[in-house]
Order: structure tokens, then sequence, then C-alpha cells
DNA sequence: GTCTATACTGAGATAGAC
DNA sequence: GTCTATCTCAGTATAGAC
């Protein structure tokens, strides 16, 4: 059994997922995710501050991601169309491990533990991106609006992806900033839509 | 000692807020907030059904209210126009506890666990928000894409009103739909704002 | 890696409101 | 008497201290 540490990571984010789908988040404890993964129960909270944390390793990546996308974006765009530039710049950290995502992404909806931490990470990466917007000057009032807006197109584009992968995430991305636009602009009570 | 629930519950509340703020929400078991109630431990959990829900009392009102609000906004308007008038028209339910609002504010964020639940909250009213615009003929696709818009703009009047009471809550409300629709669609990186 | 505090749960007994 | 709020007792699991 490898002592690689990075190994008994994968192993135990593999086997929470598994365990939380299998039984359910709350019907699960830690000793059983760390005798599935070959560790000490120990050995899990060494690695995931707590039983949600594991299915969140990749948030990190993502916000680094975006704060690089956003601080590169264009010169002159509106801020809206910097967010959309800058989420499709970084599309492919999120490809990356759509077969994961989906029965995660199930898993967390159903699961009120797992969807608070989710939304936590949003807001996260969402200060984040909002610090990025103001460090190109975009003033302090639009800087997290801005952000939560543009995240909330991104959460519809992903969902949207999940739900439907004969589309790219790129055309789902164009989308929901389409969507957003026309709400604002245009959309009044009654309209069916396009 | 009165038997009538309401009563030990408004103790709870009380008894919670004052312990979490005097040594922080860790360092606060729930063995002292039911001490300082004058309630066994038990009771508590009666109550309510964990340590950072006693402090989110208002948010079935709130939604309630919101729901009903956006169902009897006038007809015609934009869609993020309905939403501020909705918003408007609960107002008084937000500023009715505005002494309660200030030292719960910062010691919600100053306490990640209970940030978690406050997005939580936030997320609950959004899809009740999102739910009511459906009723009202808004496309499924717009529904929660100008809930989650419209709720954080509100969040940016809210957050505005607490640290500028100056200003009523009406007015932070008209600044920040107007924020947002200056954000959608004219403001460009490098603005330095009105 | 061991030990412990405490958040939370469940079942059953008690006490007050009606 | 019923009904419901509360209390007592006995546990389990998470997470943190050492």
């Amino acid at each position: 059994m490898p002592r690689s540490g990075a190994e008994a990571r994968r192993r135990l984010q593999q086997a929470a997922l598994e365990l939380y789908r299998e039984r359910g988040f709350d019907q699960t404890t830690t000793a059983e995710i760390a005798a599935r993964a070959g560790v000490n129960e120990r050995t899990f909270f060494r690695h995931f501050p707590d039983k949600r944390e594991v299915l969140f390793d990749g948030e990190a990546e993502l916000r680094a991601a975006l704060e690089q996308a956003v601080a590169e974006a264009p010169e002159g765009l509106r801020v809206l169309d910097l967010l959309l530039h800058a989420f499709r710049a970084v599309r492919h950290v999120i490809e990356r491990n759509r077969p994961f995502a989906e029965p995660r992404t199930r898993l967390i909806a159903a699961t009120p533990a797992l969807r608070e931490r989710e939304l936590a990470k949003g807001a996260s990466i969402t200060e984040a991106v909002a610090e990025a917007l103001r460090k190109r000057g975009v003033p302090d009032r639009y800087a997290l609006l801005a952000a939560q807006t543009g995240w909330a197109a991104f959460a519809q584009a992903y969902t949207a992806w999940i739900a439907d992968s004969s589309r790219s995430l790129d055309e789902h991305l164009l989308q929901a900033f389409a969507d957003l636009r026309a709400l604002v602009t245009s959309a009044t009570t009654g309209d069916s839509g396009r």
C-alpha cells in the first residue's frame, strides 16, 4: 500500500464519493471512508479538515485560474464580457473531470450539508474574482455585484452542461451570458423567451 | 418557569447571540446557551436543529413575504423591475429588526460556519423567488438567473444599509438595482463609476 | 497515533396547559 | 383525561488537542 500521501488522498476522495452515494452522507462515518481507502481514520483528517471538504478539492485551482484569466483579459470590454471571456478561458479546468462531475453534482444537490459547502466555495471564488476586477479598475460598487452576477450565469451554464453534454460548456456559457443580458435589458413578465 | 415554548425559544436565541459574541461561536457550547436561557440542553435541540439555526429564525417570514410580493407585483414590468418592486414591498420586514441586524451581521461575517448557513438561506429564498417568477410566466431559463441576480442586488443594498443607515433601505435598493443595470448595459473596464 | 470534548440523537419519564 | 413542552439518561461520531 503506497504511503505517498497523494495516493492516499485520492483513494480517500474516491472512497468518500462512493460511500456517500451508496448509503448517504449522514449515514457514512469517517471510519468507514478510511477503512475503504486502506488508511487510519486519523489520516482522513490530516488530508481534509472535515467530512465535507473531501468533495471540494478542485476549488483552489479554479479560483486561481479565474483570477489569472480576469487579470489577463483584454482591455476595453464591458465588465460582464470580461467575465465571460475569463470563464471561457478556464473552461478546460472544469471540463477535465466531467466523469466525476455528474454523480458528484447529484449527490451535492441531494445533501443539504454539502450544498452549504458548495455555496461557500462559490462565495469564496466570487470574492476572489471581485478583487481581481478591482485590481483592473472596476469600481468597488460594481466589483462584487458583477462577480456574483457572472458566477450565477456560470452556474447556470454548468448545470445545463451537466444535463446536456451534447453541447459544449463553451456553448452553454455563451447562452447563459446572453440570457443574462436579455434578462436585464429586455425580458418582461410574460415573455415566453426566445 | 413558563412552559410556553415561544418564551424559551426567544430566551435561547438571545442567550446564543450574546454568548457567540462574547466568546465566539466555536467556543460556545450548547450546554452554556441552555444554561443561560434557563432550560435543559436537550430543549435547545427541540427548538433548533443545530447550533447555527438559532440565528436564522426570520428566513421563513422573509421568503413568504417575497413570494407574495412577487405574485402581487404589477404586470408588464421587466423581470428585474418586478424584483425591485418586490424587494421594496417587503422592506419593512427587514427594517423591523435593525437593532439586531448589525451585531448579528458582523458575527456572521466573522464566522465561516455561520456564513455557510447564511448562504444556504439565501439560496433557499432565491429558489422560492424563482418559482414565484415561473408562476408569473417567466421562462424557466430566466427564472433562477433573475432571482439570483436580484438577490445579489438586494444583498448589496442590505450591506450598504447596515454600513450607512443615514439613507433608508429603500434608497439603497434603488441604488443597487441601478448599479446592476449599469453594470450589464454600459460599465466598461476602467470606468471610474459615477 | 491516543485521548477527549462536545455536537447531536433517541427513548422514555415528567410536568404543565387545556 | 389528552397533548405537548421539557427533562433525564445513555449513547455515537466528528473533530481537535496532545
